[in-house]
DNA sequence: GGTTCAGTCACAAAAGGCTA
DNA sequence: TAGCCTTTTGTGACTGAACC
């Protein structure tokens, strides 16, 4: 009726823009869903759209401060073609220092980036903090992009000063942390989002090599994690055609103590030797003082125990190197024919944020044997149809394959080759430790035989981690970041490949051990029943091969030991509180003779506990609230009810628990406020009552209802134990035509055997017992 | 250091249930 | 049918953990 109305008051006025202006900063709801009608006529008010109106327009957005409304008015009232009028106006806002955010989203939906200078807005944004609004101006425009970009290289490199810069941007106070570091990886990142040279940049690429070395540093001199042959080779690699790269490394290696290695990396990377420090030029001209050095480098390399570590337990002649056709041929022939296969890769790590990750090996173990696919040979000479041998591997249910962390490997592997990619999505019977640590860890942490004496100072995480709790020594990851591009690879590299190909069996045999041992039924079903979620939520129904690993549903694990006995439970006993959002459902219940309380809307859904701490109700309700009420209530006494529809839900509730609900329970119990006990009242009682309602008679006519057992005031309408009966719901032809009314003790609702009654039984009998 | 994945959080928009 | 209140859903940023 309003639409209509509405449409009839514009099309009588001069100019409706007008209308809108006034109706829009009097009820912006309004507005919400009436401005269609201006979309609708655009071309036929071209004319009235004036300059006066559109400043209207545009003072509104700045109020309003709901995005889908600005974009609405803008589009309505042209104003990206008013730009020479709103720039100005923009320009006033930011001398104002008004919300800089605010001005930067109208600037973006006005595609007006262009009129402002580097120092009128971007700057100001990226000072106060604010990344992301300024990204979305630079999205649109490469010019802005590049010149950002120099001036963040420049700040990098020290050759601009933050403080004139504020100045110049006319910004008094800075937000958010301008260390170096900070804005070397916000011009990575941009340097990558939009595409551009990094020839623009020096100072960023510079330093970015740098901290990547300084890592490689730490990780090699201080964990522990990666050999100083490994760290040479990527140093000298990153430093090709960078001569203060390569001094900054030999000062990283003096710093280090390890001149000796300093010495070797001046002979690899070619340094001339007016750039080599005095300590090694010193080695360089005393042969008995690099001997020594040599010596000392050797005994700090096998310092370390062996023993210390996990070890593979196959001879190192059972691994073997394949790097021709025929050796590929004649290997997967073997793995074809095994049940069992451990599967990890290695890839050369990114160093540099311009360089791709290249995949380096492809191990496979099987029982007595571990294959190390040489992929830098074989790249070259695979077809797509060995690509598929591979991928069969992967998608042939009959051989289960153990890996760890594999979602990453599989989505590079995939870019390889389409048969490998068709095969790798058809992936089946395949075990990632990963899944099992965290899930055996949390429910069944009795299988692992040493997670109980883990040392203080325990750092191993990932696949070291699981091997520890199984076999009491970690993995020793000195290759892990190894430099995997070398040929031929060291002896310690072949061997730590092929332990982590191998470790994943003798964790998978070892947890068939321990669950035989300790009786559980296999370790892969409970595992399963651990992250299969009880409600599957939209989200994990999308993709099937996404695991449910969320810790809220750490809980949700169905212990095959605690079955519950299933007992048939008469409605009338069973007791339940509804959320909120199931208020309907509640209704129902009560319909049914189940004692239910609801929960009204404004209560907090954590009134729950309190009814089911003071009654033992069981808690119905759905989504995100189950899993916060969870926590707090136990398996038993909470359901989260899957249906939209009120007659699914209350068949769910009744399946669920067993409810038995017979004829008899129908209509045994308020809807309203969930009172049991009924009074029978004549009709012609209540009709002379609903005569009298609102007269102001003077006295009382007393007469005697319920069975003689309750008198009734038919002048004021209650009973003599002051129950207000609410006759006037009741229709006058109701009370003529039923032989009985049905009054609650309580609330005073009155129900009769009518249509409303046959419609609510129609909806709830598919659960009762018949 | 890099990357990717998965989970968390905050926010906005959409949707559900109830009421008048 | 509209309005109100609440929850759910979707999206994007952020974080931590895994890998190399």
């Amino acid at each position: 009726m309003f639409s209509k109305y509405m449409k009839r008051i514009l099309e009588t006025l001069s100019n409706p823009f007008e209308f809108f202006c006034l109706c829009i900063s009097l009820e912006e709801n309004l507005f919400k869903t009436k401005i269609a009608y201006v979309q609708d006529h655009q071309d036929d008010l071209k004319s009235l759209l004036i300059p006066s109106i559109q400043i209207k327009a545009f003072e509104i957005c700045k109020i309003l401060k709901l995005n889908v409304l600005q974009d609405v008015i803008v589009k309505a009232f042209s104003l990206t073609s008013a730009v020479s009028i709103i720039v100005p106006l923009l320009k006033m806002e930011i001398e104002k220092k008004s919300n800089l955010t605010d001005v930067s989203s109208m600037v973006k939906k006005l595609h007006c980036q262009s009129h402002f200078d580097l120092n009128e807005l971007i700057m100001p944004l990226f000072f106060q903090n604010k990344i992301l609004e300024m990204e979305k101006l630079l999205d649109l425009n490469t010019e802005l992009q590049k010149e950002f970009l120099s001036l963040l290289d420049k700040l990098v490199g020290n050759e601009v000063e933050i403080s004139d810069l504020l100045l110049s941007c006319n910004v008094k106070q800075l937000k958010g942390q301008m260390s170096p570091k900070i804005l070397c990886k916000l011009g990575l990142r941009l340097l990558k989002k939009y595409n551009i040279d990094t020839g623009l940049c020096p100072n960023i690429m510079h330093r970015s090599k740098l901290s990547s070395l300084r890592y490689l540093f730490m990780r090699c001199y201080h964990q522990n994690e990666l050999s100083i042959d490994s760290l040479t080779l990527f140093a000298v690699e990153l430093s090709e055609n960078d001569t203060i790269l390569k001094t900054e490394i030999l000062d990283l290696f003096l710093e280090y103590c390890d001149i000796y290695s300093g010495f070797l990396f001046v002979q690899k990377a070619n340094i001339p030797q007016s750039s080599v420090p005095h300590q090694i030029k010193y080695l360089q001209n005393n042969s008995n003082k690099l001997e020594e050095e040599r010596k000392r480098h050797e005994n700090n390399h096998l310092k370390k125990s062996k023993n210390d570590f996990y070890m593979l337990s196959i001879p190192y002649s059972s691994i073997c190197q394949i790097e021709t056709i025929q050796e590929f041929n004649i290997a997967l022939e073997d793995l074809k024919s095994c049940s069992v296969l451990g599967i990890d890769t290695e890839w050369k790590p990114t160093l540099q944020f311009d360089k791709e990750e290249e995949l380096m090996l492809i191990q496979i173990a099987t029982s007595d044997k571990v294959y190390l696919f040489d992929m830098l040979s074989l790249q070259t000479l695979l077809t797509s149809d060995h690509w598929g041998k591979i991928g069969e591997l992967f998608s042939n249910s009959n051989i289960r394959k153990i890996t760890y962390s594999f979602t990453g490997d599989k989505k590079c592997l995939a870019t390889f080759d389409s048969q490998l990619r068709d095969h790798l999505k058809r992936m089946a019977n395949v075990i990632d430790l990963n899944d099992t640590k965290k899930v055996l860890v949390d429910h069944y942490p009795q299988i692992f035989s040493y997670i109980n004496s883990k040392p203080e100072k325990f750092s191993f995480k990932g696949l070291s981690e699981m091997v520890y709790l199984c076999f009491g020594k970690p993995l020793d990851k000195m290759e892990q970041c190894s430099y995997w591009s070398i040929r031929p690879l060291s002896r310690s590299q072949v061997v730590y490949a092929a332990l982590d190909a191998f470790c994943l069996l003798d964790i998978y045999n070892y947890l068939n051990e321990m669950s035989l041992k300790l009786g559980f039924e296999d370790w892969i079903s409970l595992q399963k029943q651990a992250m299969d979620p009880v409600t599957p939520t939209k989200k994990s129904s999308k993709s099937q091969t996404t695991k449910f690993k969320s810790p809220k549903n750490k809980n949700k694990i169905k212990n095959p030991q605690l079955k519950e006995p299933k007992q048939n439970i008469p409605a009338s006993l069973f007791k339940v509180v509804c959320d909120t959002m199931l208020q309907g459902l509640g209704k129902h219940l009560r319909s049914c003779n189940i004692d239910t309380e609801i929960l009204s809307s404004y209560d907090h859904h954590e009134k729950c506990i309190e009814h089911f701490k003071r009654d033992s109700r069981v808690i119905l309700t759905r989504g995100n609230v189950y899993h916060q009420l969870r926590k707090n209530v136990p398996h038993s006494h909470i359901m989260s009810i899957r249906s939209d529809r009120l007659k699914m839900q209350l068949e769910e509730v009744v399946k669920k628990f067993n409810v038995v609900i017979e004829e008899s329970d129908i209509f045994a119990r308020c809807c309203e406020c969930n009172c049991c006990e009924f009074m029978t009242f004549d009709p012609q009682v209540l009709s002379k009552a609903k005569t009298h309602k609102g007269r102001s008679a003077v006295g009382s006519k007393l007469v005697s209802v319920n069975e003689g057992k309750t008198s009734f005031n038919i002048i004021e309408g209650v009973t003599d134990e002051g129950l207000k009966v609410r006759v006037e719901e009741v229709p006058y032809g109701v009370l003529n035509r039923v032989p009985l009314i049905y009054v609650c003790s309580k609330c005073g609702k009155c129900y009769w055997d009518g249509t409303h009654m046959e419609r609510m039984r129609a909806n709830v009998s598919h659960v009762i017992k018949h």
